[in-house]
DNA sequence: CCCTAGAAACCGACCGGTCGGTATGTCCCT
DNA sequence: AGGGACATACCGACCGGTCGGTTTCTAGGG
């Protein structure tokens, strides 16, 4: 006998095939038929597990965002030196993102497609993981660890604007490996930080 | 008597219709019907200038690209050094940015909703853009004038990472002018690509 | 300067089809 | 025998696009 599921497999290839085609066709231009279809399940299987269509939306965000905000929290609760902990949450995020490649386009796409309740809890997650960042990067510039080149505001904007966008571009098959990509960025953000040509 | 419009006033107000419904409500959340209400002309006179909503959108795309490449060819047929026409491209960038927050917005989440012989104009464009700007770093790290610490293709795509990402959060009445945050956005690339750190 | 005739600009009722969502039925496990 | 897990049939609203018709503009002959 198997273990007792959390979730069924028929939620599981609900949500994946309604990702895949979110992530190809947009929220408004994929219709429950489709995804019923691509899912293998009937129209009435999926308004048994699902409250509506917007709440297919709401459950790909949230598991997105709870696994980035894990990863933040472990990482940055290691305690790690400032340039090794950057180092260490862009490997973190390029995982991730070509991993959840069609979950990050529909989050970066489609958010604004979110009822207005459900947002509100979505956009609340954000900002605790843009205010972690933020409050890391402000308090490594204090210690001298960063530059103030670009406010820790700005920077962080601009790190979050760099990694949403990669969905754009990357491809599985491409010439560069996800490490090769975290090792650019990596070396990008901390030329940019570095201390050093402040002080020339 | 006026000028002879080159473009009449109702294709205009269509236009204009268009791309701040798009990106309020996404291409195919917005109907032909909202269109034509808010820009306070009938159906008729929409399909009169348009051959379908499709057109709509490669007509704001296309004239946002125009004018993007039109200013990148200006500025670097200036023959500024590598680091002030760096300065003076994210200037503009951050100009028409936050001038035309809207389009670049559609830009951004509804590119792939272009039918295929339309997406393939706009790529090409596109595709001159990146190019150009590519190799123009290409020749800045050459002479040295630019460090290589990350490739000058994925220093180019990480600009427009950055840049694409800003009407996600740009704010006319935020805190910060365009050109304050082109300030920032500059200092901060040019400190990544500061050749002084390779040579430590 | 006026008249006319064709072209361009514009109107809005209408169409076939699709949409998200619901109501109700059936099966099977406990 | 009762309830969770689905299946099926169906609804009214709305969609993008069309089309025959009307108004407005404009060029040129008298």
């Amino acid at each position: 006998m198997v273990e007792h599921a959390r979730v069924s497999a028929v939620e599981t290839r609900i949500l994946a095939a309604a990702v895949r085609l979110f992530a190809e066709q947009g929220f408004d231009g994929t219709s429950v038929q489709e995804i019923v279809e691509e899912a293998e399940v009937t129209k009435g299987a999926l308004y048994h597990y699902f409250d509506s269509k917007n709440d297919l939306l709401f459950e790909i965000y949230h598991s997105l965002l709870s696994r980035q905000l894990a990863d933040l929290d472990r990482i940055l609760g290691e305690g790690l030196p400032p340039r090794e902990a950057v180092q260490a949450l862009i490997a973190e995020l390029l995982d991730t993102t070509t991993e959840c490649i069609d979950e990050v386009k529909v989050y970066v796409r489609e958010m604004h497609k979110l009822d207005q309740a459900r947002m509100h809890a979505i956009k609340a997650d954000r900002r605790r993981y843009h205010v972690t960042f933020r409050e890391f990067v402000e308090s490594a510039q204090r210690a001298g660890d960063f530059s103030t080149v670009a406010s820790a505001e700005t920077v962080t904007l601009l790190l979050f604007g760099m990694i949403n966008d990669i969905p754009q571009w990357y491809r599985p098959q491409g010439p560069k490996a996800p490490s090769e990509i975290a090792a650019e960025v990596s070396a990008f953000l901390l030329a940019a930080l570095d201390p050093a040509l402040q002080l020339r």
